[in-house]
DNA sequence: ATATCAAACTAACAACTGTTAGTTTTAATT
DNA sequence: AATTAAAACTAACAGTTGTTAGTTTGATAT
């Protein structure tokens, strides 16, 4: 179908089931089944499963910590950052809502060194986000309320996008990045 | 230390590691030495690790549900009712957080009778929600916003509370319950 | 003291887990 | 037609899984 290479049907597939039933629950052989073929021929291509979760993880990991970072350090306002923040959920949803199942739900299956560096990028978006809060709040462009549940409210709706949108489309991207700043920053009432 | 029965407390740790790691990487072994006892002692106080998942989980899947009906059926208004439905959550979360997570994380592993009984439990707590909008909506308590949208990031909200909250229980809880209804209802800006 | 019973134990099972080694197939290149 | 390399295969491994059967322990009631 795809032109994309074996290993990379792998991940795709894999990503698909971790999100299903979860990244220990799933096993060699049911990736194997999936791909019609059997559980020792996916060595060819992967060096063990924990590295398909690394590569469905820290990939998408970095692009949140690394967007965020530029969107930070950018010259606009408080609201146009939380835009981009928004944008930047909405887009990676549309793209890859398996591998967001599977880093949200899953990650503390990394081991070691990618489990550290999986934390530290969480860490530093968090406070990216924080940042983006407080110093909207200082200027006003924000209501002085607990920055944490400012925060927590706001990161689990887009961390949790993937759950509902992703299948059908609906509302389209467009309208429902505009539901979501309206919703999100204005309130519903 | 606690007057519980044995079989309340293997409930109860259970849901602290299926937390931690999910159901399907916490071996029967691991509940075990969590209580100092064997594995095979478990048995005398549960059925099987699928019954510890069924009691953790329809419980307070059928508070919800039951509280749900309750407040949707009430003679309050609509942000009175919204802001029972936070009370809710918050209020669950305080109570148990564990199990809420294991709901959240872990109901895709329940078994035939009981997963259909909580797909229709949440079903229908959604259902509800969506009645309480769409009323809002028509009287004009609620902007006229993508109604699916609403629903989500409300819910998304509530749902993971226990992810942040539920430690450290802080800002105390009658000021993240105002301060829950004003980043809701009110929005941030 | 004796009987009782809940709750622990040891030992073992069959099935399943991720993974390795070595071999065969398949398709493209010379 | 012969060579090569990617990608499939079979067979097997050592360890782990949930669970059962049968036994021992320890406290309470008679």
């Amino acid at each position: 179908m795809k032109p994309t290479d074996r290993k990379s049907e792998i991940i795709a597939i894999s990503a698909q089931l971790f999100k299903e039933k979860g990244y220990s629950a799933v096993t060699m052989r049911d990736i194997a089944q999936a791909m019609n073929i059997k559980a020792a021929s996916l060595y060819n291509h992967i060096k063990s499963k924990q590295e398909i979760l690394v590569l469905i993880i820290i990939e998408i990991a970095e692009e949140f910590t690394q967007t965020m970072e530029t969107i930070v350090h950018s010259d606009e306002n408080t609201i146009q950052k939380l835009e981009k923040v928004i944008q930047l959920h909405i887009d990676i949803t549309l793209r890859n809502a398996d591998a967001l199942a599977c880093l949200n739900n899953d990650w503390m299956h990394l081991a070691d060194a990618e489990l550290a560096y999986f934390i530290k990028m969480r860490e530093d978006y968090e406070d990216n986000f924080r940042t983006i809060i407080k110093n909207g709040i200082a200027n006003q462009d924000i209501k002085n309320l607990n920055v944490e549940v400012i925060i927590f409210s706001t990161l689990s709706t887009l961390r949790t996008l993937y759950l509902w949108y992703g299948k059908k489309k609906s509302p389209n991207p467009t309208v429902l990045k505009s539901n979501m700043i309206q919703v999100l920053l204005n309130g519903i009432v």
